[in-house]
DNA sequence: CAATTGACTTTGGCAAAGCAAAGTTAATTA
DNA sequence: TAATTAACTTTGCTTTGCCAAAGTCAATTG
């Protein structure tokens, strides 16, 4: 079995894969993600690339197996049902269910999360609305854009939170832009580099305006015209 | 912060305590009990007394200073309160959860420990009729006794299963031997070292029969009468 | 084309925990 | 009292992860 470490280095190397995925996932950025110096990342991916769970190429980057990608998906699963559980049975507040779960999710059994699978009814999305892989390791995909470069005017559902931060959530709690919130964005000012939101039904959401580098933290999704 | 392998020492040294508080506990018996050789208990009591959680003294044992001991039990407070959510809240059964709680014990934070200890209205014991420490680290004192030393005749509820491998819960599963199962010793046989049980409501449990090294492993407390 | 720079890798060292095997103690047996 | 034995301690070595600092490579920049 992968030691907890090695289980959160593919994790991240999941996480923080490039867009591309022709593209290596850099040592420099792997390493700030895990939180080590550059020379242990180096040398736990070697490891890591001798259990061929990681292809690893010297001054390229790394990039996932097959079965180094079932692995981090399956650590994935355990994070985010475990996030889930935290918040609608046990009534943590969802800034808080990060942390505990990055470290839970090492030692919960193939059997506790079944039961919290079951529990859940076999969830599709996390509290940050994060699609929580099935069993079988397969991600559903959600197709989102950023509240950056999502269609002005639209009506829009709030999808995904990208920083899972405490102080960022409990930001986002305040201006009630959870997930499921529906919005439409209504300007965007390039030289002030902000984004004016406005909500569909009013009193439930705030207006808001927000800084680009904040607007792309969150992802919607266009509301389906009922015909 | 204590790492965990020294919490599960402490957690080790108060349950193996001998009964006689002003005696010490060897060091075979602490390794047996953590699962590692002599040697290697020695070195690390070593090192847990310099921290002042315990004392050692060299071939006569250990003993949990006041510190140590408060650590253990807040150690034994997560794992019984962990036991008590996997059994009533996610429906594990009680045969499963020891081993489960073994490792969530070291990773819960503060916070999630409080929220389990609300959902479950502050238990005063774990499923297997163990007590849970309180938050400041006090153990509520049951008195018992167990199916070999109890009096003839009375009735009696069974308060507390000493011996929690999977196996053996499965057994008391089957025989319905539950802790608040009550239940009289008939009569106890010496040449065939066996204990016969009868059920105190018909139906309820079985009349049982059983060699006094399985008797040991429950405890009961009289039942107080009715005026 | 050399020099510089930034990113990456290598090397050597450390701390935590563990085991195996050799060495001590002290209690028991003869 | 001497020999044996069981229990404990010491010693030396291993593994896992980490860091710091020194070394390398390659992509600019002058």
């Amino acid at each position: 079995m992968a030691s907890r470490t090695i289980e959160n280095y593919l994790k991240q190397i999941y996480l923080s894969r490039p867009a591309d995925e022709t593209q290596w996932l850099t040592m420099g950025k792997l390493s700030t993600a895990v939180g080590v110096t550059p020379g242990t990342a180096t040398s736990m991916v070697r490891a890591i690339s001798d259990a061929h769970l990681v292809e690893y190429e010297p001054r390229a980057g790394v990039r996932l197996t097959p079965a180094g990608e079932q692995l981090a998906l399956h650590v994935l699963r355990r994070h985010r049902l475990i996030e889930l559980l935290l918040v609608q049975v046990l009534g943590l507040d969802w800034s808080e269910v990060h942390e505990e779960a990055e470290e839970l999710e090492h030692v919960v059994s193939d059997r506790l999360l079944a039961r919290i699978d079951e529990i859940l009814h076999h969830p599709a999305f996390d509290p940050h609305g994060d699609p929580i892989p099935t069993a079988g390791g397969v991600v559903r995909r959600q197709d989102c854009c950023t509240l950056l470069d999502c269609p002005l005017g639209e009506p829009t559902s709030i999808a995904r939170i990208l920083d899972q931060s405490a102080e960022f959530l409990q930001y986002v709690n305040q201006c009630g832009l959870l997930p499921g919130a529906e919005i439409r964005v209504a300007s965007r000012n390039h030289q002030a580099q902000t984004v004016e939101l406005m909500a569909i039904k009013p009193g439930e959401t705030q207006v808001e305006a927000m800084s680009f580098s904040v607007a792309e933290k969150f992802l919607v999704q266009l509301n389906e015209r009922k015909k």
